[in-house]
DNA sequence: TATACTATCCTTAGCGG
DNA sequence: TCCGCTAAGGATAGTAT
């Protein structure tokens, strides 16, 4: 056949540093690479024994996580899949994807307008706590430079963001979630972790 | 010439689900994709203007961190690099490198024994807090799927954490670091930070 | 909006210095 | 231990559905 056209014009190269001009794009390869960070996040946990968070906010304000290694197992309980591996390993791309999905519904507890709302709580609370510093993504690093007081200082700041934020998010989560939480049994989550056994951390 | 023979064997196939054997080859794969995380998740940052923590402990139980997009502007100015990029990109391969030392040098406040003895302390903290609640790793997930004030607890509790591991370097980073505090000119790191301007989170 | 496809670009396993 | 190299494997931009 003398169709030899390509069908697509494959990957093409992109300036991995400058920020996506339309909204659009941005949200589509927030998504894609996400679900590659997720993945490669899972790999390292599984390769080499190790233990994982991941905490970001979408271009949109809403917030994503990914946790540890043994999210499959769990999730596979969850799924109520069987836990036995048909593949012959411990995960495959579709049950990846449902993973995803999780991690994704585990931390939209809120919307874009709401994000926006409480992050400008958090900026004027953290103005209030350490008002001559100014806490801004560099402090890590400039912290880390010093010594390990003003890296628990920075620590502890973190911690008291992300209280405010979900303390934030808790008192408006259940007009947000889908149903109230007293419809979900408990007792039945709390029992499903007799059988884990595996500590970490 | 007739030396077609393959200098190496490149890239071979291995199964990204199961752990490495060797504790070398677990040290060498965490490193490069440790390294390559930290690159998928900067770009990311940058791709879409995305806020972003990573948390990690290495086999050995050492905790690394990465965290948000401005990261290569400050490791410039504590590099005291020049902040105009003559290669036209934000970053390249070889300062990407000095970067991920910084993180690495960040977070290694304690030894190998010094994070196993915390790793007990804080289990024996856990089940002071909540004896009837294990929290494994499985938690996040599952509490995920009951309600926002679940999570919140799962966030306090992780917060706890955190906090604990941290008093604990804090506590006896002296030893550990190179040198004191006061050898550090706090002014000057402080000053530093008026020129950032971008405050996210 | 999320998923499937595919050509192309990018990452990295295995070695060597 | 960390760096670089090479080639094979893997991720993904653009596209269509």
């Amino acid at each position: 056949m003398e169709s030899s056209k390509k069908q697509t014009k494959g990957r093409q190269r992109i300036d991995t540093s400058r920020r996506r001009e339309s909204e659009e794009d941005r949200l589509i390869t927030f998504s894609k690479r996400r679900s590659g960070l997720y993945k490669k996040a899972s790999e390292l946990c599984a390769l080499c024994n190790t233990e994982l968070v991941v905490l970001m906010f979408s271009p949109s304000g809403k917030p994503f996580s990914f946790a540890h290694p043994n999210i499959d197992v769990i999730a596979r309980r969850f799924l109520k899949l069987p836990q036995e591996d048909v593949t012959g390993g411990i995960i495959n791309a579709r049950l990846r994807n449902r993973i995803n999905e999780l991690n994704e519904r585990l931390t939209q507890l809120g919307d874009e307008a709401q994000a926006e709302k409480e992050r400008g709580q958090m900026l004027s609370h953290m103005a209030k706590v350490r008002p001559n510093k100014p806490l801004c993504d560099a402090n890590i690093d400039e912290l880390s430079d010093n010594d390990a007081g003003m890296l628990k200082a920075w620590l502890l700041e973190l911690q008291d963001r992300i209280h405010n934020r979900f303390e934030e998010l808790a008192a408006n989560a259940t007009a947000y979630a889908g149903a109230p939480a007293s419809l979900v049994d408990d007792t039945n989550v709390a029992s499903s972790r007799q059988g884990h056994g595996g500590m970490h951390f």
